[in-house]
DNA sequence: TTACATTTCGGGCACGTGCACGTATTTTGC
DNA sequence: GCAAAATACGTGCACGTGCCCGAAATGTAA
């Protein structure tokens, strides 16, 4: 059971072509001191035996290492939803690290702007390779994006995008379609009469993934022509006392609610509204694999969560940083997730 | 930016024990030729540093390419199911044939059980080194585990499991939740007074999966006690001629049916029998993510596919099985993959 | 003691690639 | 024409591990 020829490498290239393995390494990596005469001939050969490096040896005798920045929100008692993608980024490390990849971590609090850019300014001193980031605020992910031109670092966003930035990949959902689904779903159990609840609920003031995700869920009542009303409402708090304040409110004006939708992992406090105010007859959708989703999930308080798959997001972002830097082989953008449904039935088996 | 020694190698253990590398090699292979003196001595050496090979010199300077068998059911004109485990196989392949895996496959007729264990008699003839396989025939794949037992070659199952013969890992769906959770999908758009329809369309006698399907879906209306009369009916011709006559005479007979279920990816063929007399009242689900299922959601002529990721199931099989060979690490067992739940508004995201 | 078998161990090459360094060849400047 | 500079290319070691081959040490029997 021995190991065949099964390809070439660079020493049956260098026999074809009459000259040493180093010249051919030159030619391979695109550095200077070969004439253009060899420079051709070499690179036709390598065409001829379509010629795949052996990435093993490749990283074995390379004394350089990568190394990856990381700019992800920090896992706060208000949310840990940013553990999953970290739990991604984690596996791919302890996966590539053999292949002499680094990761560099930076965390900031979702809303302090000022420290996302505190941490962009110290990752830039460091002269990284490549880097993964959730685009929290634009304006400072775009001056990110500059930089990274200027020095050709290559960088990807995940969970949500900023167009034409261009960045090496976008990694996530497409959020127009995952609100589109949100409204089906809640459609099943709502009668034509009953008014649609939607809620947003955040701090932040440059929710661009909420706007894309709510069109996405107006246009499927539209599509349809579904006549129910939609009751809009954005909550700028996040604690319990404040969401609850602003829904006693909304429900009081408006009695006939069937349904409400949760554009992001905090529909938990929702959830625990309506359990406390004894609405059961309100069903409710909304993101994210969270344990305290999951929990009113089984309660039958939540009737769908919705999920993309953040911990693959994290994975898949710094495999196409790896892919890029080392493989150097193209990645796909952008790079869609699935959008998951995800019910009492079928969460026992959910990989996030 | 230079490699920094991360960890100790079987150099710097040598120089500890005062023995060279290749006494090291050799307790660390478990190979003879070293007193037990000095093997254990090293071996205290190797548990101080944590000593962790280095996978890609390792892989390089071994000679010996590790080969793995595959046996799953051929792509048919019948079904393509099976292309989709195949695609993952194949991408697993792409990815660990730099570390010398070599793959020998395998495919059998579905409907032949001859096939099958001709195939078998093959495959034990290449002494290879692990074998995944989709457990179709229940005492073939028996006698085969007994024979991988004996001459220790690891093997694990995708898509359906048979429990007790000692496989390295199950690959696939809970049966029984995804039956449970098929009927929940059912019941949406079920009114209180009508028939359940539950179908199961397969050659086979040997259906063990299925009656775990049908077990979990039994048990949804148990669990909640639902009123609905569940109509069964089994149809052992795939053709359509032959759904088309059973399935007119259950419709015939039973007036009130007002959703149907089935059991694998025949789905589709339900669907047109539904779509050419016109039943559009009638609510339908069934399996797996095939190009002529998916046009039939794109019609809402099906409600919902279930899905277990058939692409990701090979592609972790061989992973679990190159864990277990190169790296010798423990993989989890059973292995159950999420009930994907896929709609028209969300499949054309979908990742098989 | 010698002859020979057995056990224990070290030297050293190989895997395929990266790269520092040195040498040979050509070009440039005057 | 010649020295200096620039260009083109080759030699050889290194990465960390696997493993062949042979040497040394020990054991056995006459």
């Amino acid at each position: 059971m021995e190991k065949e020829h099964t390809s070439y490498g660079v020493k049956e290239i260098a026999r074809r072509a009459n000259v040493s393995t180093a010249t051919v390494d030159r030619v391979l990596h695109n550095r200077t001191g070969v004439s253009e005469k060899t420079r051709t001939r070499i690179n036709e050969i390598i065409k001829e035996l379509d010629y795949q490096p052996n990435i093993l040896a490749s990283r074995l005798a390379s004394r350089k290492i990568i190394s990856l920045a990381v700019l992800l929100p920090g896992v706060s008692e208000e949310t840990d939803f940013w553990s999953a993608p970290l739990n991604g980024i984690r596996r791919a490390e302890s996966e590539i690290k053999q292949y002499g990849v680094q990761m560099k971590y930076f965390f900031f609090d979702i809303n302090d702007k000022n420290a996302f850019q505190e941490n962009i300014n110290q990752l830039l001193q460091l002269d990284v390779h490549g880097i993964l980031v959730a685009p929290s605020f634009i304006e400072e992910t775009s001056r990110l994006a500059a930089q990274c031109a200027k020095r050709k670092i290559p960088f990807v966003f995940i969970d949500s995008d900023i167009p034409d930035l261009q960045s090496l990949a976008y990694i996530g959902p497409h959020l127009y379609k995952s609100g589109y689904t949100g409204a089906k779903l809640l459609t099943y159990r709502l009668g034509s009469n009953k008014k649609v609840l939607f809620i947003n609920i955040s701090k932040e003031i440059e929710n661009y993934n909420y706007q894309e995700i709510e069109e996405g869920f107006r246009a499927y009542f539209n599509d349809r022509q579904q006549p129910n009303k939609i009751v809009r409402i954005d909550i700028r708090e996040t604690d319990y006392q404040s969401v609850a304040r602003h829904l006693t409110y909304v429900f009081h004006l408006n009695k006939d609610i069937g349904a409400a939708f949760v554009t992001n992992s905090r529909v938990h406090t929702v959830a625990s509204f309506l359990k406390n105010s004894h609405r059961t007859d309100v069903s409710l959708i909304g993101y994210d694999f969270l344990k305290e989703n999951v929990a009113y999930l089984e309660n039958n308080v939540i009737d769908f969560l919705i999920c993309h798959r953040p911990e693959d997001q994290g994975y898949r972002g710094i495999m196409a940083l790896y892919q890029t830097l080392v493989m150097n082989s193209a990645v796909p953008n952008p790079h869609y997730m699935p959008i998951d449904i995800i019910t009492k039935e079928n969460f026992e088996f959910y990989q996030n």
